[in-house]
Formats: structure tokens, C-alpha cells, sequence
DNA sequence: TTGAAAGCGTTACCAG
DNA sequence: CTGGTAACGCTTTCAA
């Protein structure tokens, strides 16, 4: 796509153009105090309600300082305000890809529960699969200080460098919560691990023996919770795992395509393939379409997280549900609690996950 | 969704449980300092590298404080940085809705430029389409304090408070680029108009008369720029509009499938039906589906936006691009210009919009 | 080449 | 009830 940008074309139309602003920068608290004609720490006093629960502000002075406020357009200062508190009122949250629509679930969740409780939300995603680049990430934040942490990138300990710094934040005693269980924090646990050997004897009570696995997490082991399972799932009800039917590919639509090509190209094609999440079952159907197999009549399908769009696909998909909304909730109040009360013994939330059946499964073909 | 916690199912096994951790802060310049052997401001000489092009400090002195830094784990607070240097080296963005794909696209191009140039990232999103919750983020992005603003929710301007907080800090000197033109500010334009006219006609010229439109946007006027255009082509090709064929609903899937069962139940029902965006038409492809009217033979559907898996559903869909991912970068790019030269002349980036052709679309069944 | 000290916008403590 | 004033962690002159 080409972009054509033309820096010349100037219009002035309304009264605010570049030129003619006057650069003066946000009123202080000193600014409000000057027009209420009070100190800078009654300011202060008013901004922050009661101290202590005394209310040492008589109503008058505190209208005074509201009406300079408002007249003013005075807004606090939050990093002066956590500078000097001690208190920044922030969590971080970071998650693997803000494409993914379950992880906008998620962050959504987080986000409207944090301002909810009027917190300051910090989002960052890992989109870039590479582990230097979560390591920046991680300075970053660490950098803009933040009371808590969720961490939903697991993966982000690929990187030794990254998990140093997890650990020392930690051992300072910086909450954390984790989104799935790696350390002895925190943990929101979602773990699709008994979701999968449902799927798993559910595909083979389908008649399914030939089962693909597309396995599309960027290179790292974010989806063994799915592929531990489905191999000993197989081994169990006496399949032999074929390696040849797991595709190990990036995340993206476009991967779950291509991968799934290769699988259903294969002499001894796959009736049945498990997606390791939603958005590569897409790729998965619309490469057996391209390919003339019927979903479910030839093929079976099934992804992970449930994202809202998966029950309006053509065919509806089936899919294991872990409501990431609730889950993002869930997490950001686990996190206060372990701000409020530092020595809580250790949280532990398990989300049940379930396999819902919809269009995409059905009996084994052959 | 149930939630089942088990706040005392407490397991110990790694030595890093809460009641151990000693509570000591991020360590700071002092400290590095200190254990250098060196003053505050050398600390400070040494981080930001060399001060106006004269390079100060000793190699000596220079790698004491590194290392004093490595073996501290010491990263700057950000926030005193910022306080104290009057730059915040920060970017803050605000989309409509996290959820939407189009804009976490966006979203991710935005973030990635900032990251590349060494910029910190705010991303607020007024997923509750309410207009006071729309005042809440922007003042509490206010209060973080960023150099610049990159502005995609248009309707944020639909509450009075907010235009003021707007406008006030435009006025004040804050850089500030708009995604869609509405004041005279740095605007990157990706107006839908015209290709809403190259819609309308392709959609006539394939022989269709009846052609409903769901307009799901929460209310808000965020898509007038696909509205009016859409009246005014029919208009022009003689075609007079029917209100009972534009939808007004919300802005998820759920609400363009409702919509469209309401438009393909009249007694006219449309031969076509065009979608305010991609995620809307998935809604109606489904609709379609459910009443057994077939895409494309029986109805034509268009999306907008293009988002990733427009290209992968069943049928593929037709729709307009807009490639969010380069706009962010370029939203980026525009706003670092400002930041960087203040009195620039007013910038306009127009980002192309193309009609795609895809498998949605065909033939007016009658 | 380094150090001292002022200041950034707050909060919070302590007198008045 | 209100006003000084010392932090908070850093940058940035200005001297040494």
C-alpha cells in the first residue's frame, strides 16, 4: 500500500493552528493555590478528600479551591503524585499479541477493572515474537514503575535475561499474578490440559484416528498444556503418535493455512486436526475448503479460547472456552488483593475450561 | 463462567513465596552511586550518555558505574525522568475498542514505531461506548502526562467535557495527531467516503437495487463517512433509500447478526448488505447462513477494514482496506515530526482506501 | 572530569 | 483548619 502524504497542503481554518500556540504547560498545584489564594498543601488536601479521616478543610476554602481547578483545567500530576507517595495506583498487564482477539478478551477484563477500582492500566505485547524484544518490553515497564504486574506471556522467560528481572522484581516484592503457573506466585490458572484430553477422546469417540495437531505458537512451548496432553491422550487409547501430523508453525491465520495444506496434502490425510487456538482453526477451514474437504463432513476442527467471532464462522466452530473477560477481571483482583494485603498466603484461581461442541466436529468419514 | 478460587490450597516449593520476601525498593541513582564511589550527577552523565556532545566522563568511572548498575539491577525510574527533564518520552494513543482487530492493528503499528524510536506507549481504549467513561480515560491519560497524543476516537468528541480537556491541551502546545479529520490538527485522513461510492456502484452495477446497510457503531456518528455516501450514491443512481434498509445497532458481531435476521425477514429483504465493518459482516454472513440464504448467490455482503481473517472466512469477504497497521506507524511518525518541530505546517497524510473483491459478492439474484 | 545544589510537582509531617 | 518544609528520584546548571 502506498502512503502520499502532503505536508504542504496547509489549510487554516479554526483558530488552532500550530503556529499560533502559546506553549505554557499545565497548570501546578502552586497555580491553583495562587488563584484560591490557599497553600499548596491545602491543595493538595482538597484534591486528595479527607486526610486520615479528618476533614481539616472548611467548605468554603474547598470551593475556592475546586472553582480554581475547574477554571484552570488543573490536572494532578500522577507521576509527581506517585514520585512522592510511593504509591504509583498502576498495574501492567502483558500479554503475547494484541491481535489476538483472546487477548484483547483478556486485556479488556483487566482494563475495566483497574479503572474500575481507579487504577492506571499499562499494556504491552509482546507481538514481536523475539525474545529480545520482550526483554525491552519488560525495561520499559519496569522503568515506569507499576505496583503489579499480570503476566499473561509466559513465554516471556524464554529469555534469561527477562526472567532476572522478573525474579528481582519479585524478590522486592512487587505483586505479580501469572497467567498460567510458572513460578510460586499468583497464578490465574487456565490450563488447557484437561481440555485437551476431553477434546481428544471426544475426536476419537467420533471414530477419529488420524488426528493433526497445528501447533502454531512462534517456537515456543506456550502450548504444551495442549501438546503434552493430545500425545498422551493418543498413547493412552492406544494410537501411535505420528509426528508427521503435528505442524509446528507461527501463530498467525496465514500459518494455520499454510500448515494445514501440508497436512491435508499428506498421503494419509488427518479426519480430524486440533488447532491450537481459535484464529489458526480459522486458517485450518479455509484451507480445507480451498482444498475441496467438507467441515465436518470430511474434516473435523477444533480451536481454543473460544473468541467471540468463533460461533458466528461458517461452519460454527468448536472450540474450548475459557472466558478470557473474566479471567482478565479475576486477575487484576487477585492483584489488588496481594497489593492491599502483601502477606495473603498464595492465590491460586483455576478458570475451568470447556470443550464446546458446535458445527466443526463431527463422525470420522472413513 | 463459574470461578472457583482456593485462596488456601497454599503449596510451597520454590523459595520465592510472599511472607519470605524482604520488601526492599527498586534500587536507585544513589545506591549506584554509592557503590561506584561516584556522585548522583556522574550516575546520571553516564546513562544518558554524553551531555551536549562532550563526553565528560572517564572510561574508568564509566564502567564502575556500569557495572554498579548490572550487579544492582538498576533501571531508572522513568517517572523522576520525566519530572525532572520535562520530556516524558511518551506517546498515548486512544482507540474506540481493544477488541475490534482493525484497531488492535493499529494499535500494534503505533506501538511498534514508539518502541523503535525509543518511545513509551499509552494505550487507552473506550471499549464502553458511554461518554463519561470516554472523559474518565482521557483524564486519566492527562494526568500521566505524554508528549504527544495520537487521537482514533473520533467520538470521543461527543462529550462536551472531553472536547474541552481536547482542546485545552492542544491549545497548551500538545502535539496531537488525529486519525480521521475533524480539527485543524495533523490528521492522518483514511476517509471511507469514496470507496463507499465505489461500493454503491459496484454493488449496482452487479445488478442489485436493494441494498441494506448495518450500521452498527454504538450510537455514535463514527461512521457518517460511510453513511452519507452511501444515501447520496444510491440518490445519484436514481435509486431512492428506504430507511427500513440501514440497521442502527452496536458495534459487535452479535449485534450485526440480530440486525441482519431483522433486514433478511422483510418482505423486501435486500440482495445485498453492507456492513460499517468486517467484524459486523461476519454477523451477517451468519445470518445469511442460519435463514439458508447463500453468500454470494442469494445475498452480496461488504465489510470494512479489511482486518487479518476478512481473507480467510467462508466465503472470502469483500471489503474495503484501509491497512491499519502502516497508519499507525505513519500516525507515529506524523506525531514525532510535531513533537520534534512544533511549528511545522499542519500535516495531512491521506492512507488510500481500496475496494477488495472477494468471494462475498456477486450477481443480484433478481 | 567530577561534585554540589537547585528544581520538577507532588505528598505528608509538623507546627501554628 | 492551614501553611511551611522535607522528601521522592532524577536532570541540569554551575563550580571546583
Amino acid at each position: 500500500m502506498k502512503i502520499i502524504t502532503y505536508p504542504h497542503k496547509v489549510t487554516r481554518v479554526s483558530i488552532l493552528s500550530y503556529s499560533q500556540l502559546i506553549n505554557m504547560n499545565q497548570p501546578t498545584q502552586t497555580d491553583v493555590a495562587r488563584h484560591a489564594g490557599v497553600s499548596r498543601a491545602t491543595v493538595s488536601y482538597v484534591i486528595n478528600g479527607l486526610t486520615d479521616g479528618k476533614i481539616p478543610i472548611s467548605n468554603e476554602t474547598r470551593k475556592r479551591v475546586l472553582d480554581a481547578i475547574d477554571k484552570l483545567g488543573y490536572e494532578p500530576d500522577a507521576r509527581a503524585q506517585a514520585l512522592s507517595s510511593g504509591k504509583t495506583n498502576t498495574v501492567a498487564l502483558i500479554i503475547p499479541d494484541l491481535r489476538n482477539p483472546h487477548f484483547s478478551e483478556f486485556a479488556t477484563g483487566v482494563e475495566e477493572a483497574a479503572r474500575a477500582a481507579d487504577y492506571h492500566f499499562l499494556l504491552s505485547s509482546t507481538t514481536l515474537i523475539s525474545d529480545e524484544y520482550a526483554v525491552d518490553i519488560f525495561k520499559d515497564l519496569v522503568r515506569r514503575r507499576f505496583d503489579g504486574l499480570i503476566l499473561a506471556s509466559h513465554f516471556i522467560l524464554n529469555s534469561k535475561e527477562a526472567q532476572e528481572i522478573l525474579s528481582r522484581i519479585h524478590k522486592r516484592g512487587l505483586p505479580i499474578v501469572e497467567f498460567s503457573e510458572i513460578n510460586n506466585v499468583d497464578t490465574i490458572s487456565a490450563d488447557y490440559s484437561d481440555a485437551t484430553r476431553e477434546v481428544v477422546s471426544y475426536l476419537i469417540s467420533l471414530g477419529h484416528r488420524r488426528i493433526g495437531l497445528v501447533y502454531g505458537v512462534g517456537g515456543h512451548d506456550l502450548g504444551l498444556d495442549r501438546l503434552e496432553p493430545y500425545q498422551e491422550s493418543l498413547n493412552a487409547a492406544g494410537i501411535e503418535v505420528d509426528p508427521g501430523l503435528i505442524i509446528e508453525c507461527g501463530p498467525s491465520i496465514e500459518d494455520g493455512y499454510q500448515g494445514t495444506l501440508k497436512l491435508l496434502t499428506l498421503d494419509a490425510r488427518p479426519t480430524a486436526i486440533i488447532a491450537i487456538n481459535d484464529l489458526l482453526a480459522i486458517g485450518v477451514m479455509r484451507a480445507a475448503g480451498d482444498l475441496g474437504i467438507r467441515v465436518p463432513d470430511d474434516l473435523s476442527v477444533i480451536g481454543y479460547d473460544d473468541i467471540p467471532m468463533a460461533n458466528y464462522l461458517m461452519p460454527r466452530l468448536t472450540t474450548v472456552t475459557k472466558d478470557a473477560y473474566t479471567a482478565g477481571q479475576k486477575a487484576f483482583e487477585m492483584l489488588i488483593a496481594r497489593i492491599q494485603t502483601p502477606d495473603l498466603p498464595r492465590q491460586i484461581t483455576h478458570i475451568p475450561t470447556k470443550l464446546i461442541v458446535r458445527e466443526s466436529t463431527g463422525q470420522a468419514p472413513f
